[in-house]
DNA sequence: GCTGTTGTCAACGGATCAGATGACATCCAT
DNA sequence: ATGGATGTCATCTGATCCGTTGACAACAGC
């Protein structure tokens, strides 16, 4: 990952990788929401890199998806 | 890292990874804080699992660190 | 033609973050 | 012992988050 990457560049890098995560299990957007307990809208919102969201957040999306949340960040 | 981790428990490893990596530097809390152009008292409450920072504002650190982001979440 | 699923957007509200300021104790060097 | 650096705490304020609700278009299956 290049060093002092865009914040909006970064988020969107960010959110494409949880679409690939979550494909990859051919998963909808409904079903990692429920996996993670979470809305159906906080996912999209992710992985379309509008928000900048908590680190713990992210943990329990990982932990949904079953990897690393560093490998999460890995892009 | 254990799946399903107490959100507290989580916060004060990722604080504590934090100190360590500044620490192997010799940085002062001070010296990290201008580093990434944030507030001293900012690091504080983050390496003290005070609270659950963003991902972008975790990248910010990292990179004045001179650490990979997914390096930092590794513990 | 319906009906359910999916992805996307907007708006509201409570909660929380991050910057800023001020304060205090401890430690170290002069 | 005076001064500076350091780590820690508290408070205030604007910004942003996350959950929630409601809506809409596109698509698939019955």
């Amino acid at each position: 990952m290049p060093l002092a990457m865009d914040k909006s560049s970064f988020l969107k890098g960010l959110g494409s990788n949880i679409v690939k995560l979550r494909s990859e299990k051919n998963w909808s957007q409904s079903d990692l929401a429920r996996a993670c307990f979470k809305d159906r809208q906080s996912i999209e919102r992710l992985e379309k890199g509008k928000i900048n969201p908590s680190i713990y957040y992210l943990k329990e999306i990982a932990d949904a998806l079953g990897v690393e949340l560093s490998h999460m960040l890995m892009f």
